[in-house]
DNA sequence: CTGCATCCTTAATGATACTG
DNA sequence: CAGTATCATTAAGGATGCAG
């Protein structure tokens, strides 16, 4: 007898790969790895470098990606203390898509907000 | 004088490019995306197609995609109605990045599996 | 500095019923 | 069929204070 291959849908509802879709398709999690893409980075600098993010998203944020293999956390055992975090071989595969959403965002931004007067200034009825 | 390009910034708070990151970087974004890349579809199509979205969520969401110009609606004037929605050349564009997210989930579901089962098993202290 | 705990507010999602 | 309206629930997010 041979093992079957699990087919993976992320468009069923109840299979797993959807979990990891809804991860890594979220703004956080973009933003994170684009911030990590250039090496290791500290807690307080990924906080500067992704502007707006609270630290509890942020913390909460890293813990679920670390969980899913995407990020190492390396905590140095220093006064005051200090972590880094860094995109594991597997985060690294997600550089290049999510990079790619950061750059469609800024590229695209003036149709969107074109597209999106036009859509408010239509008539009501 | 010269007109400025104004540089738009996904990792700035307030920079409008992070709305759109916001909308594109979304799970139901990417399956919505990924079941219209074979072509225009009928709503209830969709709502089957990306299974387990509620009604509710797939009209919000394609309403919100159409206002970004990602998506057209058409209407047709019959009993029952029939609405067909479509990428726009814009909203095409976004196939690739999104697709690529679909199929980096389904691919790496095992990995990620993988990585929570062990994060899970870690020793608590 | 890096978080976690707590409290609070807002956004997202679901279920159901109903209309053109 | 393709929604909208409503109600109820859950999840996400923000602010603050505190501990190691």
């Amino acid at each position: 007898m041979e093992s079957t291959t699990p087919v993976w849908n992320v468009m069923l509802a109840t299979c797993p790969s959807r979990t990891s879709l809804a991860r890594i398709a979220n703004k956080w999690t973009a933003m994170i790895v684009i911030a990590l893409s250039d090496g290791p980075a500290r807690f307080g600098t990924i906080r500067d470098v992704v502007a707006g993010i609270s630290g509890k998203v942020l913390s909460s944020t890293l813990r679920d990606l670390e969980r899913d293999g995407i990020v190492t956390r390396t905590a140095y055992d220093e006064m005051p203390p200090r972590v880094e975090y860094e995109l594991t071989a597997l985060g690294q595969t997600l550089r290049e898509p999510l990079t790619a959403l950061g750059v469609w965002a800024e590229q695209h931004i003036e149709e969107v907000l074109a597209a999106r007067d036009s859509y408010d200034d239509r008539p009501v009825a």
